[in-house]
DNA sequence: ATCGGCTATGCAAACGTTTACATTCCGCCG
DNA sequence: CGGCGGAATGTAAACGTTTGCATAGCCGAT
């Protein structure tokens, strides 16, 4: 730890400036002396003292990750998405997850202030007014599956609308005319705009379609609550569409151990095809989402940030989703039905 | 960006050395003066540079996470605990995972070498030549579930042989005497352990058991493919001990694709307790390793160890492990058979 | 009333880099 | 042969903190 610099260009017989110009490869130094100091460098096993390149040069080749206690897999693969990006591009990366309360995260995100050079921001509570509130404005972010619809930053939503909405006509496509959704939690950004393409999709059909509203909160619990009452229901719908996986693997399992037979009684669908959906008993139909390209994209559209600091044109975007149709809902092969372009401005409002 | 600790003395009319008392808590700061000092601070919104304060109290407050590429739920659970630990101590976590080669690991340490006050280990192939090689021996470490018996670093290995040998214990003590092990791959540390201990279980058994190993790699895969054979043959083991969750349920998969089932016909039992093994038809009797536990915990040993900078006097823990009784082995309901003491210190070679 | 000691505050050095600018060296052209 | 230009190298300032030391108050005791 205690070789710096001075040491090597002591060694070398050199100025420290030459020291730094050779080991960061610039210009205007002889090949010869070059690799005198390269030599050196190596057999005093030096390692530039990071805090005091970044404090002259105000860049700390790292990027903050902050995300909200969520889902094992998710998070798991997300960060694994953004991991790879980032070492393919020399960069650190900072997490700090599992925040509780909005105070917490906003004490992260202060505290992060300063040793990341951008920060990708994942929580599906956040708004506008509280990125204000704790993000310096000349630090780049970009804002995954977010409702802040905020023009000063890069916003990287997966489309919770487009899948919810495909899932839902293939149900109706596959003849089910009683469906019924679980909810996620009030509030949550993904899960309302998971609703709406229910609704929609429902609202579209030219068939007439029974469906019902389900309030859940994304938990394997309420999916389990949700499936006993439909044990015990006597108008039980034909199909099930659950926000997410693990309310429809909840749903499952109490419709297994309530004598209910999926798919023959009821089809099931979740959203997220998390690597448990694919191990269940039947393997369960769901919406994919790609989650390690999520995050490496995200953080490919962070680092152009601060490369060019250059504004983004572009800065909105939903990464597709695919339905993935396995036997929890009658067919008996894995199959990707419908694929949606891969990447594309949000144009669903005009 | 700009403000700085001038900018704040300038305006609380005090010197830069008087801001820096007042914020960081120092003694000898009049109340009153502060209170003015904090006043303005905030006001301007002031955050300390934090590359400048590292370069000179040679502190970065932040601890390195090396990390293999591995299962997601594994990793998610301990980068979990990590950063939970971390947090409540005021540290950040920088993250590093997915090095396929040994060579990309080392130049990750070499990188965090710097950055980081710290850094912990995971890695079932790194060795203590790697180690000494690649990690500079002034920063304080602990290694997680490695092979490495360096007296130089903390190391905290979950109990694998212990769980392995409890887990063969209660199958032998349900009364199944032909047991089939499912090994993990070639030269993985946590993988020879948990062979061991099924060996040693085996072995010190008052019955004759008909024990069987069979080869598998920790993936899904491998397990289904021994499932197959199993279906297929016409001497099947009664009870199937597999290394690993993840091989355990391909097994599991392959068995019921076969007409073979579980636990009636073969009882089935894992390794880890992934959530995922809940959730499966019949759920998976498996040993418990707490991995939040194991990070929070492997955390707070390194934390420890640059507080005080006092070399600990004990270097090797074994976070213990429960066995989980499901469906998979006979019993109806879950429940916890055995719990073996907290942490204690490996004793068990004497 | 004066002095001693203690506390609050200020001054300035130091941390290890990068980089603008200065200097040296060398060869080439006039 | 002398100066000139360009390349290689050196010098030193700057980045934003913390902290040892100096200094200036202030209060109480003799």
């Amino acid at each position: 730890m205690a070789v710096t610099i001075k040491d090597v260009a002591r060694e070398a017989r050199v100025s420290v400036a030459s020291v730094s110009r050779a080991l960061n490869g610039s210009a205007n130094v002889t090949e010869i002396t070059r690799r005198r100091i390269i030599g050196v460098a190596e057999r005093l096993r030096y390692v530039p003292h990071s805090a005091a390149r970044s404090l002259i040069t105000r860049r700390t080749q790292t990027v903050g990750a902050l995300l909200p206690d969520l889902f094992g897999e998710f998070f798991s693969e997300l960060i694994r998405g953004i991991d790879l990006a980032a070492r393919a591009r020399g960069l650190h990366l900072l997490v700090s997850s599992s925040h509780g309360n909005p105070s917490e995260a906003a004490a992260a995100l202060r505290a992060m202030q300063g040793r990341v050079d951008g920060v990708l921001v994942m929580s599906p509570h956040v708004d506008a007014a509280f990125l204000s509130q704790h993000l310096s404005d000349t630090l780049p972010a970009v804002l995954i599956n977010t409702p802040a619809q905020s023009s000063q930053y890069i916003t990287l939503n997966i489309d919770n609308y487009g899948g919810a909405l495909a899932m839902t006509k293939h149900l109706i496509d596959s003849g089910f005319r009683s469906i019924a959704f679980i909810t996620g939690p009030h509030g949550n950004f993904d899960a309302s705009e998971r609703l709406r393409g229910f609704n929609d999709a429902v609202a579209a059909s030219e068939h007439r379609i029974d469906a019902t509203i389900l309030p859940g909160d994304f938990s394997e619990e309420s999916g389990h609550c949700i499936g006993q009452r439909l044990v015990e229901s006597t108008a039980r719908p034909r199909a099930v569409f659950a926000a997410n996986d693990m309310m429809a693997i909840g749903c499952l399992l109490a419709l297994t151990e309530g004598g209910v037979r999926v798919p023959n009684d009821i089809a099931l669908a979740g959203f997220d095809d998390i690597p448990i959906a694919r191990f269940v008993n039947p393997p369960l139909t769901t919406v994919r989402v790609r989650i390690a390209d999520l995050g490496r994209s995200a953080l490919e559209q962070l680092a152009q940030q601060f490369d060019a600091s250059n504004v983004p044109a572009l800065n909105e975007q939903e990464p597709s989703c695919d339905i993935v149709v396995r036997a929890s809902c009658g067919n008996r092969f894995d199959s990707t039905v419908s694929s949606l372009e891969a990447s594309r401005p949000s144009a669903r409002h005009t």
